[in-house]
DNA sequence: TGAAATGTTGGGGCG
DNA sequence: ACGCCCCAACATTTC
């Protein structure tokens, strides 16, 4: 009775799960594994909120496989691949595939090494539409400029069909043999924090297949209708907030495809994101090193200041800026901000603080649920200019504008900086300029218990524009 | 997937 | 009635 071991990474679901399906087509029984080792993808090992939501997405997986899905602590995979294949006789071993740079080095070893060893090692696709290395311009080059990108893929055929998964009833390992290989508890990979700060987080999401599903289809049937004019509303519940669950494999990128075709709706803004994530592995795959280092070479010497404590205050979301500080401290309790807000107060970092994009991607990438290296690294460098298709080097968000026309009732400001709650929709995104009348009837006391801002907007964006402006 | 400065137009107040 | 000024409102240019 021939034996696959199923590698799970970071695509965990039992539906279109084309190494699943693989494994199930060549061999009778499958053995599912998660193979913990952090290490391996340092320098962008998981962050603190990732992990909160891997722990929980594990035991959802785990739970779907009646229980049998060997968790494992590895400092090396392949040797404890290696272990494991040995242990239980494994014939062949099953992933799907990863587009770090130190995943993709990591997994070509294992993949060498197995086969050598006389193992079958395969490898499919379940974390997106098009392999990057399927995608080309005219000239055999990699795209580095989303339309034309999106253009080839839409031109290409979007896939649409979910990969069928055979039935897993009596196909998984026998509880017996399972029981024999060893595995830990999850409560022993340490990804739920000791100090509980995971209350916000818990209370904002629902880290299952099962809630995937259902968020896919609430939106689908209704937010998405109106996702073009919602979409930057962040007071405003209109945008998918499924990127979590692209980002683990909870859901495919093919079942979000399949989904929005078979809607009412077309969301045809919506596939547009979907791209823009393909676009950013696309990206990362070809240019590896742009997760640390600008595309843009110019920037290599680039003259970022040094501050501390603006980056903190920053981090905590006190800069005295009302929607970069909401933003902030958004993301500090739920794990997630809203994208409008994500490029104003990655702007506010970049250019009104002249803090290097690095500190900024650094700080999403502990904090945000939907870390993603691929989709972070491509949003940073485009706000800061330095990436593919970035954004040209004069764009400054102003804030308060941004506030005014995409939070114009202030009510997200209100929501996450309740210090403010009080003022009048006029100042609610510039306290610094309301009457003192105004500030102290609303019981703001500037300095106090609101921060003052931490740089003037106009001189900081002047600043910006003249250190961006000698690049040219 | 900007913002600010500058230019143009047209209605209304007023002498 | 007419010219002049003011200034929104909108368009264009520049950073």
């Amino acid at each position: 009775m021939s034996l696959a071991i199923v590698w799970f990474r970071r695509d965990l679901r039992l539906a279109d799960n084309p190494a699943l399906a693989a494994a199930l087509a060549d061999h009778e029984r499958v053995l599912p594994v998660y193979l913990h080792a952090p290490g391996e993808e340092a320098p962008w090992s998981p962050g603190a909120a990732s992990g909160w939501w891997l722990h929980h997405a594990l035991a959802d997986l785990k739970r779907q496989l009646g229980g049998r899905l060997l968790l494992l602590p590895a400092a090396d995979s392949l040797a404890t691949l290696q272990d494991l294949v040995e242990r239980s006789s494994a014939a062949a071993v099953y992933w799907n595939r990863l587009y770090e740079p130190a995943v993709v080095g990591r997994d070509t070893r294992v993949k060498q090494v197995l086969r050598d060893s006389g193992v079958a090692a395969r490898s499919g696709n379940a974390a997106l539409l098009f392999e990057p290395w399927e995608v080309s311009n005219k000239q055999g080059r990699p795209f580095r400029v989303f339309t034309p990108f999106w253009k080839y893929l839409q031109a290409s055929g979007v896939p649409r069909r979910p990969v069928v998964v055979p039935d897993l009833a009596g196909r998984l390992i026998g509880q017996r043999a399972f029981a024999g290989l060893g595995g830990v508890d999850l409560d022993e990979l340490g990804l739920v924090p000791a100090i509980p700060w995971d209350a916000g987080i818990a209370r904002a999401w629902q880290p299952t297949r099962e809630a995937a599903e259902a968020r896919l289809e609430e939106f689908l049937a209704g937010d998405v209708r109106r996702y073009a004019g919602g979409r930057d509303l962040p007071a405003k519940d209109q945008v998918s907030r499924l990127s979590p669950y692209l980002h683990f494999g909870q859901l495919g990128p093919r079942e979000v495809t399949a989904a929005c075709h078979a809607a009412k709706d077309p969301a045809a803004e919506f596939l547009r994101e979907i791209g823009w994530r393909e676009f950013a592995h696309h990206l990362l795959y070809h240019f590896p090193h742009t997760a640390d280092s600008p595309m843009d070479g110019r920037f290599d010497a680039f003259p970022w200041r040094e501050n501390e404590s603006d980056l903190t205050a920053w981090q905590r979301g006190d800069t005295g800026v009302p929607m970069v500080d909401a933003g902030m401290r958004q993301l500090w309790v739920s794990g997630w901000m809203h994208n409008r807000v994500r490029m104003i107060a990655a702007s506010f970092l970049t250019k009104n603080l002249l803090l290097p994009w690095q500190s900024g991607a650094r700080w999403f990438w502990d904090t945000l649920v939907d870390a993603d290296l691929a989709s972070n690294s491509l949003g940073w460098q485009w706000t800061a200019g330095c990436g593919a298709d970035a954004a040209p080097y004069f764009r400054v968000f102003n804030p308060v504008l941004q506030g005014e026309k995409f939070d114009p009732r202030g009510a997200y400001v209100r929501r996450w900086v309740p210090q403010l709650s009080r003022l009048p929709d006029k100042w609610v995104h510039q306290p610094w300029a309301a009457p003192a009348e105004v500030l102290a009837g609303a019981g703001v006391s500037l300095g106090t218990n609101y921060p003052r801002p931490l740089v003037d907007l106009k001189a900081s964006r002047l600043r910006a524009l003249e250190v961006w402006g000698r690049l040219k």
